[in-house]
DNA sequence: TCTGGGGTCCTAGGACCC
DNA sequence: TCTGGGGTCCTAGGACCC
């Protein structure tokens, strides 16, 4: 690798714009322009038009709060089914100029486009921008995008310029835009890594890499900070997860419960429910539990928990449950209020290559890890269970984009709209 | 914001073995 | 009890991400 090179590694990192809120307004032109949030549905703002953040909204508002700033603000539900949809426009976009793009997240992706110059007959600043030009005119969306050397760097660069901006960043440019990036900002560090490293009087990215190995070892840093400290000097180590979406380790379901209780069976209950959820997920994955773990959170955020192999691999809840009803005690004491219960299924095994979905249809195994793979995509931003979106998905490729049904279903409730949200400009029919 | 939900990876340390 | 040395496997918990 020819470190002296602008770009030993051409690695595009694209990350839309306000994405539910801005989806919300690609679905339906007469929210354009206009303050527009998501996330009504759980009192929480998830997203927020740039309209609305003008105004002084920003996330963490609680709702009340937002309408005060901003009173003309549009509440709407999030409707995950689409965001799943224009994410799996937005790889599909990018996966027409290179075939190797991470799906990182609903609004996220990675883009490795080392060598392709040729290929494209232009330089690596001019797919980039192609790319970004083609999302943001098919989706109708703006996107951030970052050109570097390594995804770390392509992350930082993403960022700037917001909204719609476009930043490269090769070799010669690390230092500089280093100098200007805070350690907090730094994807691979949180917040544990950020203060530890602030107490050492290191506050910017380029401070950071000022260090020496040496240093980092002194200090008690370890592999993710050091895979990071490499990646932030230009050296990639971070591959692209690109292909077929790896099938899940684990699968968990909590749910916190309010208000919070000491009734025994109440708090089973729940933990029943948390069993039935999990169960009905990897059902839909197509695999079986060999181990799972459960534990109630106490109202001090206490965790108590039980990790339990289990004889035979499990899809359904009946023997889990008298599993966990064995060894609840373990966990429960009477007289302490619990505020939530949780279960993770984990040792996770792939049944037969060909199984039943949740209605009953046989789907071969790729297509059925497509639907997954959104699946996963929407509970990886925001945790919310979407357990309709398969049939969705599936109604949708009937559909067609038209101008029409876009006017017609745009105000309906979204909540309640599923399936009839897919009328979507722009996309035509999605597999 | 008295603190939601769903994941992955890494490491330290204990158990166990020769 | 003045006591080695080395290896593997597993688990709990931390850190980080969206």
């Amino acid at each position: 690798m020819d470190k002296s090179a602008p770009y030993p590694r051409a690695i595009v990192h694209f990350d839309g714009d306000s994405f539910f809120a801005s989806v919300e307004q690609s679905k339906d032109w007469r929210l354009r322009g206009k303050p527009v949030v998501t996330g009504g549905e759980r009192g929480a703002v998830t997203s927020l038009s740039v309209e609305a953040k003008k105004l002084g909204a920003h996330r963490g508002m609680p709702m009340q709060e937002i309408r005060r700033v901003c009173p003309d603000v549009i509440v709407l539900a999030g409707d995950y089914t689409a965001y799943s949809i224009y994410a799996k426009r937005m790889y599909a976009i990018a996966k027409t100029f290179t075939p190797l793009v991470e799906e990182y997240s609903i609004d996220e992706c990675f883009a490795d486009i080392t060598g392709l110059e040729e290929v494209h007959g232009m330089s690596y600043e001019e797919i980039a921008h192609a790319i970004k030009a083609k999302l943001e005119e098919s989706l109708g969306i703006t996107f951030g995008v970052g050109l570097a050397p390594t995804k770390t760097l392509a992350k930082v660069a993403s960022k700037r310029n917001k909204p719609a901006g476009f930043t490269p960043l090769p070799t010669e440019k690390i230092e500089e835009v280093l100098s200007s990036t805070e350690i907090y900002d730094i994807w691979g560090l949180g917040g544990a890594s950020g203060n530890r490293l602030c107490s050492l009087g290191v506050f910017s990215a380029f401070d950071y890499i000022q260090k020496t190995d040496a240093w980092l070892t002194e200090h008690g840093f370890v592999k993710p900070q050091r895979d990071t400290w490499l990646e932030l000097k230009g050296y990639p180590v971070l591959g692209l997860s690109s292909g077929a979406h790896a099938k899940p380790h684990s699968v968990m379901v909590t749910r916190t419960f309010t208000p919070p209780s000491t009734d025994r069976e109440y708090i089973f209950s729940q933990l029943s429910k948390n069993v039935e959820a999990a169960c009905a997920k990897v059902r839909r994955a197509g695999m079986k539990a060999r181990a799972l773990s459960f534990y109630l959170k106490t109202q001090e955020f206490t965790y108590h928990g039980v990790q339990l192999d289990l004889p035979t691999a499990l899809d359904t809840p009946p023997r889990m449950l008298a599993h966990i009803r064995a060894r609840f005690n373990e966990v429960y004491a009477s007289g302490i209020p619990y505020r939530a219960s949780g279960v993770t299924l984990r040792a996770l095994e792939t049944e037969g290559a060909i199984t039943p979905d949740l209605f009953g249809e046989f789907v071969a195994e790729s297509e059925k890890s497509e639907t997954f793979r959104a699946l996963d995509a929407v509970n990886k931003k925001f945790g919310r269970t979407t357990m309709y979106l398969g049939s969705s998905m599936s109604a949708l490729t009937h559909k067609e984009a038209s101008y029409r049904s876009r006017v017609v279903h745009a105000f309906l409730p979204t909540g309640a709209s599923g399936g009839k949200s897919l009328n979507i400009p722009f996309l035509g029919t999605v597999h």
